[in-house]
DNA sequence: TTGGCTGCAAAGAGTTTGCAAACCA
DNA sequence: TGGTTTGCAAACTCTTTGCAGCCAA
Protein backbone atom coordinates (compact mmCIF):
# COMPACT_ATOMS: atom_id res chain seq x y z
CA UNK A 1 0.00 0.00 0.00
CA UNK A 2 2.42 2.38 0.89
CA UNK A 3 4.62 1.39 -2.60
CA UNK A 4 1.21 2.23 -4.09
CA UNK A 5 1.08 5.84 -2.68
CA UNK A 6 4.76 6.21 -3.53
CA UNK A 7 4.31 5.38 -7.62
CA UNK A 8 1.67 7.52 -7.28
CA UNK A 9 3.28 10.39 -6.42
CA UNK A 10 5.84 10.19 -8.48
CA UNK A 11 3.44 9.87 -11.79
CA UNK A 12 2.39 12.97 -10.31
CA UNK A 13 5.39 14.27 -10.40
CA UNK A 14 4.86 16.60 -13.40
CA UNK A 15 3.44 20.00 -11.38
CA UNK A 16 1.75 20.26 -14.44
CA UNK A 17 -0.46 16.84 -14.15
CA UNK A 18 -1.08 18.04 -10.79
CA UNK A 19 -2.76 21.58 -11.94
CA UNK A 20 -4.58 20.12 -14.47
CA UNK A 21 -5.81 17.98 -11.68
CA UNK A 22 -6.79 20.60 -9.71
CA UNK A 23 -8.20 22.41 -12.39
CA UNK A 24 -10.15 20.22 -13.57
CA UNK A 25 -11.45 18.82 -10.17
CA UNK A 26 -13.07 22.51 -10.09
CA UNK A 27 -14.97 22.28 -13.41
CA UNK A 28 -11.68 24.39 -15.19
CA UNK A 29 -9.22 23.80 -18.11
CA UNK A 30 -6.14 23.63 -18.63
CA UNK A 31 -5.04 26.34 -20.75
CA UNK A 32 -2.09 26.99 -22.86
CA UNK A 33 -1.71 30.58 -21.09
CA UNK A 34 -2.21 28.62 -17.60
CA UNK A 35 0.41 26.21 -18.51
CA UNK A 36 2.68 29.36 -19.33
CA UNK A 37 2.56 30.78 -16.21
CA UNK A 38 2.74 27.02 -14.34
CA UNK A 39 6.15 27.16 -16.15
CA UNK A 40 7.03 30.72 -15.70
CA UNK A 41 6.21 30.48 -11.76
CA UNK A 42 7.90 27.42 -11.33
CA UNK A 43 11.22 28.92 -12.84
CA UNK A 44 10.50 31.84 -10.58
CA UNK A 45 12.96 32.90 -8.06
CA UNK A 46 12.65 32.80 -4.39
CA UNK A 47 9.97 35.64 -4.60
CA UNK A 48 8.36 37.44 -7.54
CA UNK A 49 5.67 39.78 -8.34
CA UNK A 50 2.91 39.81 -10.89
CA UNK A 51 4.44 42.99 -12.89
CA UNK A 52 7.66 40.84 -13.42
CA UNK A 53 6.12 37.47 -14.40
CA UNK A 54 4.50 39.25 -16.54
CA UNK A 55 7.66 40.48 -18.23
CA UNK A 56 8.88 37.62 -18.17
CA UNK A 57 6.25 35.48 -20.23
CA UNK A 58 6.12 38.72 -23.18
CA UNK A 59 10.05 38.63 -23.01
CA UNK A 60 9.42 34.42 -23.78
CA UNK A 61 6.44 35.09 -26.05
CA UNK A 62 4.60 32.51 -23.72
CA UNK A 63 1.12 34.45 -24.05
CA UNK A 64 -0.88 35.57 -21.48
CA UNK A 65 -2.62 38.56 -20.86
CA UNK A 66 -2.19 40.49 -17.36
CA UNK A 67 -5.65 39.78 -16.93
CA UNK A 68 -5.13 35.89 -17.61
CA UNK A 69 -1.97 36.20 -15.35
CA UNK A 70 -3.97 37.65 -12.71
CA UNK A 71 -6.36 34.96 -12.86
CA UNK A 72 -3.89 32.07 -12.78
CA UNK A 73 -2.10 33.51 -10.15
CA UNK A 74 -4.94 32.99 -8.17
CA UNK A 75 -5.83 29.23 -9.15
CA UNK A 76 -1.86 28.33 -8.24
CA UNK A 77 -2.32 30.32 -5.15
CA UNK A 78 -5.62 28.10 -4.45
CA UNK A 79 -4.11 25.01 -5.42
CA UNK A 80 -1.42 26.10 -2.99
CA UNK A 81 1.79 25.61 -5.22
CA UNK A 82 1.93 30.16 -3.89
CA UNK A 83 1.28 32.49 -1.67
CA UNK A 84 0.84 35.87 -1.57
CA UNK A 85 3.63 37.69 1.28
CA UNK A 86 3.75 41.04 2.37
CA UNK A 87 7.14 42.42 1.16
CA UNK A 88 6.07 45.92 2.75
CA UNK A 89 5.18 47.26 -0.81
CA UNK A 90 2.07 48.27 -2.28
CA UNK A 91 1.83 45.62 -4.45
CA UNK A 92 1.34 41.82 -3.94
CA UNK A 93 4.85 39.59 -4.08
CA UNK A 94 4.35 35.79 -4.27
CA UNK A 95 6.77 32.68 -3.36
CA UNK A 96 6.65 29.04 -4.30
CA UNK A 97 5.25 26.87 -1.49
CA UNK A 98 6.80 23.96 -2.54
CA UNK A 99 9.72 22.55 -0.55
CA UNK A 100 9.66 25.36 1.88
CA UNK A 101 8.12 25.12 4.47
CA UNK A 102 7.31 28.38 7.12
CA UNK A 103 9.13 31.09 7.24
CA UNK A 104 9.64 34.69 7.83
CA UNK A 105 10.97 37.92 5.61
CA UNK A 106 14.13 40.72 6.25
CA UNK A 107 13.63 42.76 3.72
CA UNK A 108 16.75 45.24 2.73
CA UNK A 109 15.43 48.78 1.82
CA UNK A 110 19.01 49.40 0.11
CA UNK A 111 19.08 47.07 -2.33
CA UNK A 112 15.67 45.19 -2.21
CA UNK A 113 16.83 41.96 -1.49
CA UNK A 114 14.21 39.81 0.68
CA UNK A 115 15.85 37.08 2.75
CA UNK A 116 14.05 34.53 4.86
CA UNK A 117 15.15 32.69 8.48
CA UNK A 118 13.38 30.66 10.75
CA UNK A 119 13.40 30.89 13.95
CA UNK A 120 11.88 27.78 16.69
CA UNK A 121 11.85 30.37 19.58
CA UNK A 122 10.26 33.09 17.59
CA UNK A 123 7.47 30.67 16.40
CA UNK A 124 6.84 29.56 20.08
CA UNK A 125 6.49 32.99 20.95
CA UNK A 126 4.33 33.58 18.43
CA UNK A 127 2.06 30.35 19.22
CA UNK A 128 1.83 31.32 22.71
CA UNK A 129 1.04 34.76 22.42
CA UNK A 130 -1.92 33.16 20.38
CA UNK A 131 -3.23 30.64 22.77
CA UNK A 132 -2.87 33.29 25.56
CA UNK A 133 -5.26 35.79 23.60
CA UNK A 134 -7.79 32.50 22.61
CA UNK A 135 -7.31 33.52 18.72
CA UNK A 136 -7.16 31.24 16.42
CA UNK A 137 -4.72 32.06 14.05
CA UNK A 138 -5.32 31.45 10.16
CA UNK A 139 -1.84 32.73 9.44
CA UNK A 140 0.75 35.21 11.20
CA UNK A 141 4.00 37.40 9.43
CA UNK A 142 7.18 38.50 10.88
CA UNK A 143 8.62 41.19 8.61
CA UNK A 144 11.81 43.18 9.65
CA UNK A 145 12.85 46.11 7.28
CA UNK A 146 16.35 47.75 7.16
CA UNK A 147 19.97 47.55 5.72
CA UNK A 148 21.27 43.61 5.19
CA UNK A 149 24.96 42.98 5.86
CA UNK A 150 26.38 43.70 2.57
CA UNK A 151 24.49 46.89 2.20
CA UNK A 152 25.87 48.39 5.80
CA UNK A 153 29.62 47.37 4.13
CA UNK A 154 29.19 49.05 1.04
CA UNK A 155 27.60 52.28 2.03
CA UNK A 156 27.51 54.19 5.38
CA UNK A 157 26.41 53.14 8.19
CA UNK B 1 17.01 73.49 35.30
CA UNK B 2 14.88 70.63 35.53
CA UNK B 3 11.93 72.59 36.73
CA UNK B 4 12.23 75.07 33.40
CA UNK B 5 12.02 72.10 31.03
CA UNK B 6 9.15 70.77 32.99
CA UNK B 7 7.92 74.44 32.03
CA UNK B 8 8.47 74.02 28.59
CA UNK B 9 7.24 70.89 28.49
CA UNK B 10 3.64 72.64 29.70
CA UNK B 11 3.77 74.93 27.17
CA UNK B 12 4.04 72.95 24.70
CA UNK B 13 0.98 70.75 25.61
CA UNK B 14 -1.17 71.92 23.28
CA UNK B 15 -0.22 69.28 20.35
CA UNK B 16 -1.58 72.31 17.72
CA UNK B 17 1.67 74.31 19.16
CA UNK B 18 4.07 71.40 18.80
CA UNK B 19 2.97 70.60 14.80
CA UNK B 20 2.92 74.64 13.99
CA UNK B 21 6.57 74.87 15.38
CA UNK B 22 7.55 71.70 13.37
CA UNK B 23 5.87 72.76 9.78
CA UNK B 24 7.27 76.25 10.54
CA UNK B 25 10.69 74.66 11.34
CA UNK B 26 10.22 73.14 7.66
CA UNK B 27 9.18 76.32 6.22
CA UNK B 28 5.69 75.37 5.96
CA UNK B 29 2.19 76.97 6.94
CA UNK B 30 -0.17 75.63 9.87
CA UNK B 31 -3.19 76.24 8.13
CA UNK B 32 -6.70 75.69 9.28
CA UNK B 33 -7.40 72.55 7.49
CA UNK B 34 -3.91 71.18 9.09
CA UNK B 35 -5.64 72.41 12.09
CA UNK B 36 -8.26 70.29 11.86
CA UNK B 37 -6.76 67.31 10.26
CA UNK B 38 -4.57 67.21 13.72
CA UNK B 39 -7.58 67.62 15.88
CA UNK B 40 -9.70 64.81 14.20
CA UNK B 41 -6.54 62.30 14.09
CA UNK B 42 -6.12 63.30 18.09
CA UNK B 43 -10.06 62.38 18.36
CA UNK B 44 -9.32 59.07 16.93
CA UNK B 45 -9.63 55.27 17.74
CA UNK B 46 -6.21 53.54 18.01
CA UNK B 47 -6.48 52.70 14.21
CA UNK B 48 -8.08 54.48 11.04
CA UNK B 49 -7.15 54.84 8.29
CA UNK B 50 -7.81 57.39 5.43
CA UNK B 51 -11.19 57.24 4.17
CA UNK B 52 -12.75 57.23 7.41
CA UNK B 53 -10.62 60.27 8.99
CA UNK B 54 -12.16 61.99 6.23
CA UNK B 55 -15.69 60.91 6.77
CA UNK B 56 -15.59 62.60 9.96
CA UNK B 57 -14.03 65.75 8.73
CA UNK B 58 -16.80 66.02 6.23
CA UNK B 59 -19.37 65.39 9.62
CA UNK B 60 -17.96 67.70 10.97
CA UNK B 61 -18.15 70.38 8.16
CA UNK B 62 -14.03 70.87 9.49
CA UNK B 63 -12.52 71.05 5.80
CA UNK B 64 -9.93 69.62 4.18
CA UNK B 65 -10.10 68.09 0.60
CA UNK B 66 -9.04 64.45 0.43
CA UNK B 67 -5.66 65.92 -1.26
CA UNK B 68 -4.66 67.88 1.24
CA UNK B 69 -5.75 64.90 4.14
CA UNK B 70 -2.78 62.57 2.70
CA UNK B 71 -0.80 65.20 2.39
CA UNK B 72 -0.97 66.65 5.91
CA UNK B 73 -1.29 62.96 7.25
CA UNK B 74 2.22 62.67 5.40
CA UNK B 75 3.79 65.62 7.59
CA UNK B 76 2.02 63.88 10.78
CA UNK B 77 3.80 61.27 9.70
CA UNK B 78 6.76 63.01 9.40
CA UNK B 79 6.40 64.81 12.66
CA UNK B 80 6.20 61.62 14.37
CA UNK B 81 2.18 62.00 15.82
CA UNK B 82 1.35 58.78 13.98
CA UNK B 83 2.67 56.05 11.94
CA UNK B 84 1.23 54.38 9.20
CA UNK B 85 0.96 50.72 10.03
CA UNK B 86 -0.05 47.69 7.69
CA UNK B 87 -3.28 45.75 8.42
CA UNK B 88 -3.37 42.74 5.97
CA UNK B 89 -5.54 45.36 4.03
CA UNK B 90 -5.12 46.92 0.70
CA UNK B 91 -5.12 50.69 2.01
CA UNK B 92 -3.23 52.24 4.53
CA UNK B 93 -3.83 52.46 8.23
CA UNK B 94 -2.38 54.92 11.03
CA UNK B 95 -1.75 54.54 14.55
CA UNK B 96 -1.49 57.41 16.80
CA UNK B 97 2.44 57.05 18.48
CA UNK B 98 1.76 59.37 21.12
CA UNK B 99 2.19 57.72 23.90
CA UNK B 100 2.66 54.03 23.16
CA UNK B 101 5.21 51.95 23.23
CA UNK B 102 6.25 49.46 20.82
CA UNK B 103 3.82 46.73 19.93
CA UNK B 104 2.05 44.12 17.25
CA UNK B 105 -0.98 43.15 16.07
CA UNK B 106 -3.94 40.80 16.06
CA UNK B 107 -6.33 41.03 13.33
CA UNK B 108 -9.76 39.33 13.76
CA UNK B 109 -11.05 38.22 9.84
CA UNK B 110 -14.38 38.49 11.38
CA UNK B 111 -15.32 41.36 13.21
CA UNK B 112 -12.51 43.44 11.77
CA UNK B 113 -11.34 44.26 15.13
CA UNK B 114 -7.48 45.01 16.07
CA UNK B 115 -5.89 44.14 19.28
CA UNK B 116 -2.69 44.82 20.32
CA UNK B 117 -0.13 42.83 22.37
CA UNK B 118 3.57 43.21 23.39
CA UNK B 119 5.61 40.38 24.38
CA UNK B 120 9.51 41.29 25.58
CA UNK B 121 10.50 37.51 24.90
CA UNK B 122 8.94 37.97 21.49
CA UNK B 123 10.72 40.99 20.70
CA UNK B 124 14.46 39.64 21.97
CA UNK B 125 14.14 36.78 19.66
CA UNK B 126 13.77 39.13 16.74
CA UNK B 127 16.35 41.46 18.09
CA UNK B 128 17.97 37.94 18.40
CA UNK B 129 17.38 37.40 14.52
CA UNK B 130 18.69 40.83 13.30
CA UNK B 131 21.81 41.08 14.94
CA UNK B 132 22.52 37.03 13.82
CA UNK B 133 22.01 38.33 10.38
CA UNK B 134 24.27 41.37 10.67
CA UNK B 135 21.16 43.64 9.92
CA UNK B 136 20.80 47.18 10.81
CA UNK B 137 16.80 46.91 11.24
CA UNK B 138 14.32 50.48 10.65
CA UNK B 139 11.81 48.46 12.15
CA UNK B 140 9.73 45.22 12.12
CA UNK B 141 5.88 44.10 12.46
CA UNK B 142 4.65 41.07 13.74
CA UNK B 143 0.86 40.70 12.40
CA UNK B 144 -1.67 37.40 13.37
CA UNK B 145 -4.24 37.27 11.34
CA UNK B 146 -7.47 34.87 12.23
CA UNK B 147 -10.97 34.79 14.55
CA UNK B 148 -11.01 36.60 18.34
CA UNK B 149 -11.86 34.96 21.08
CA UNK B 150 -15.34 36.74 21.29
CA UNK B 151 -15.94 35.79 17.76
CA UNK B 152 -14.75 32.23 17.89
CA UNK B 153 -17.19 32.31 21.09
CA UNK B 154 -19.77 33.17 19.03
CA UNK B 155 -20.04 31.49 15.25
CA UNK B 156 -18.81 28.25 14.70
CA UNK B 157 -15.33 27.14 15.54
C1' DT C 1 -21.81 21.66 -28.46
C1' DT C 2 -21.15 24.54 -24.59
C1' DG C 3 -19.37 25.93 -20.51
C1' DG C 4 -15.27 27.87 -19.38
C1' DC C 5 -11.50 30.87 -21.20
C1' DT C 6 -9.08 34.80 -23.36
C1' DG C 7 -7.83 39.57 -24.44
C1' DC C 8 -9.19 44.00 -24.50
C1' DA C 9 -10.57 47.87 -22.50
C1' DA C 10 -12.89 49.92 -18.93
C1' DA C 11 -13.80 50.03 -14.07
C1' DG C 12 -12.18 50.22 -9.39
C1' DA C 13 -9.82 51.47 -5.07
C1' DG C 14 -6.44 54.07 -2.93
C1' DT C 15 -3.28 57.64 -3.39
C1' DT C 16 -0.63 61.25 -5.72
C1' DT C 17 0.03 65.29 -8.57
C1' DG C 18 -0.45 69.51 -11.91
C1' DC C 19 -2.32 73.78 -11.77
C1' DA C 20 -4.67 78.20 -10.97
C1' DA C 21 -6.69 80.58 -7.36
C1' DA C 22 -6.43 81.58 -2.36
C1' DC C 23 -3.76 82.16 1.69
C1' DC C 24 -0.13 82.77 5.28
C1' DA C 25 3.95 85.04 7.13
C1' DT D 1 4.66 90.40 -1.78
C1' DG D 2 6.39 85.77 -2.47
C1' DG D 3 6.40 81.26 -1.24
C1' DT D 4 2.85 77.80 0.43
C1' DT D 5 -1.29 75.54 0.30
C1' DT D 6 -5.78 74.32 -1.32
C1' DG D 7 -9.26 71.99 -4.08
C1' DC D 8 -10.37 70.06 -8.20
C1' DA D 9 -9.72 66.95 -11.52
C1' DA D 10 -6.76 64.18 -13.83
C1' DA D 11 -3.14 60.87 -13.47
C1' DC D 12 -1.33 56.73 -11.53
C1' DT D 13 -0.54 51.97 -9.81
C1' DC D 14 -2.16 47.62 -9.06
C1' DT D 15 -5.86 44.56 -9.71
C1' DT D 16 -10.46 43.10 -11.08
C1' DT D 17 -14.31 42.71 -14.22
C1' DG D 18 -17.75 42.99 -18.35
C1' DC D 19 -18.06 41.33 -22.69
C1' DA D 20 -17.74 39.23 -27.32
C1' DG D 21 -15.39 35.91 -29.56
C1' DC D 22 -12.47 31.55 -28.87
C1' DC D 23 -11.12 27.09 -27.13
C1' DA D 24 -11.00 22.82 -24.49
C1' DA D 25 -13.30 18.53 -23.39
Amino acid sequence: MRMSLKIDLRVRADPADGFRSFLRAGGHSFTSQRHSVLQEVLRSAAHFDAEELYARLRKRRAGASRATLYRTLGHLERWGLIRRVELDEDHAHYELTEGIGHHEHLVCERCGRVAEFTDPELEARIEEVIRARGFAASRHTVLIVGACAECRGRGAG
